[in-house]
DNA sequence: TGATATTTGTGCGTATGTATC
DNA sequence: AGATACATACGCACAAATATC
């Protein structure tokens, strides 16, 4: 088996001092010598590793000045109330959202089950983009049944918010079911979008909404960089 | 109504064979001329239907090698409570641990913040290995304050579990603060451990366990393999 | 303002192990 | 087995941008 290089080791080392917030926002890192240094390496090692995260946006340098973090793991909370306009101001950065494709189609059968749908019922499609600070932050999909919301995708392209569409169409507040989480890696296209290497961790969740009567109104599904986000759950859940 | 496509329910029916352990996690298939033969269709029907298990992750196929069963991810709870061998048991699957090592060391600085310890102070330190159907799924680290459970490793030792080591010590419940989520790419130890390929998605979790009076008694860090685990967050938390 | 030290960016050369044809 | 390509890692030198006194 191939031994992991050492700048992998030393680009998950500082991401980690990141993570754990030993380097916060806007910190200045160690000059490249100094890493070089402390890890034992040249210091084109350490570049290899700094050139990783910088491609994943967790830092960028200047030249002359220094190496600087962009941005600390955004903390999402999942719980029984998922928001992510939410959930991003509370952490104190400004939530976006990028609407890439709506549509109204005939359900697939996972969605049709999971949604509560006979095969073949129609539903609004909302693929779309988040961003934290301007930085994308995940690739979701909801999916909605279009019965129920007829004219659910004009506000939703208005406002972009699910929680704001849902409440023109009658839904003051819903649920959050299950929601399930695994590990993949990122395709071309998600790694494009996310701006991140391909191949590069994500953390895939998928989660049911449910209105007051415990009635399926969101099927969503949502894939996050792994390396910009720390789900939570618990706490404040 | 259409009546049910003959590949569909040839689908179905190797599920249920998959489903109720005729074919275990890692077995070949018979041969795709063998299963047309049995099922009496044409082999491009048989392929219609393993493309569709594919799909849906159940089964891969190998060039020139066969059809194989793909591992059926293990539901993860996430929750107040977070017991491994409940979990995996309800979900009817054959929990075990394996320990790497146990030591009891001066905690590092993260590790004393976590459990409201002074810089310095002892802890115990719990390293391992779980298995679910004799199938790696997890590594953790569990860490606890060596001051209040002077004995635990040899308890530890002995079961291998966290719940009956702690009830010996006098805790009869504990829960679980907060969990905090985040993807990763596999080391070449943790690969080697989980058995996977180098750089392979993992789920890393860490998380506080506290006593009734909010004490914290255990950080528990755990990277499970992202191919084999689903956490789940609701539902029966 | 201006000289100087610091820091990143770039280029070239060398060596080694691994995968592929 | 041999040839070839590729990724990794180290070392040295210098240019360009920035910070500091």
């Amino acid at each position: 088996m191939a031994r992991t290089p050492v700048w992998k080791s030393i680009a998950t080392a500082l991401t980690e001092d990141i993570a754990q917030a030993r380097y916060d926002t806007g910190d200045k890192l160690p000059a490249e010598a100094q890493l070089a240094a402390r890890f034992g390496v040249n210091r084109h090692t350490v570049r290899r590793a700094l050139a990783e995260m910088a491609a994943g946006g967790l830092v960028h340098s200047r030249r002359g000045a220094g190496v600087f973090v962009a941005a600390r793991p955004t903390d999402y909370p999942i719980g029984k109330r998922v928001r992510f306009h939410q959930n991003i101001s509370k952490g104190g950065q400004t939530p976006a959202k990028q609407i890439l494709t709506t549509e109204t189609r005939a359900a697939a059968e996972g969605e049709a089950a999971a949604l509560g749908l006979a095969a073949g019922d129609m539903v609004h499609v909302y693929d779309g983009l988040s961003l934290a600070d301007g930085q994308p932050i995940a690739l979701f999909q909801s999916i909605f049944p279009s019965d129920r919301f007829p004219g659910m995708l004009e506000t939703l392209e208005e406002t972009q918010s699910v929680t704001a569409a849902l409440k023109r169409c009658g839904i003051e507040d819903y649920t959050r079911l299950e929601t399930r989480i695994t590990a993949r890696q990122a395709t071309a296209t998600q790694a494009l979008h996310l701006r991140i290497p391909e191949g590069a961790p994500i953390l895939r969740t998928t989660g049911i909404n449910v209105d007051g009567n415990g009635q399926p109104i969101e099927y969503g599904r949502t894939w996050f960089a792994g390396d910009r986000v720390t789900l939570t759950v618990g706490g404040d859940a």
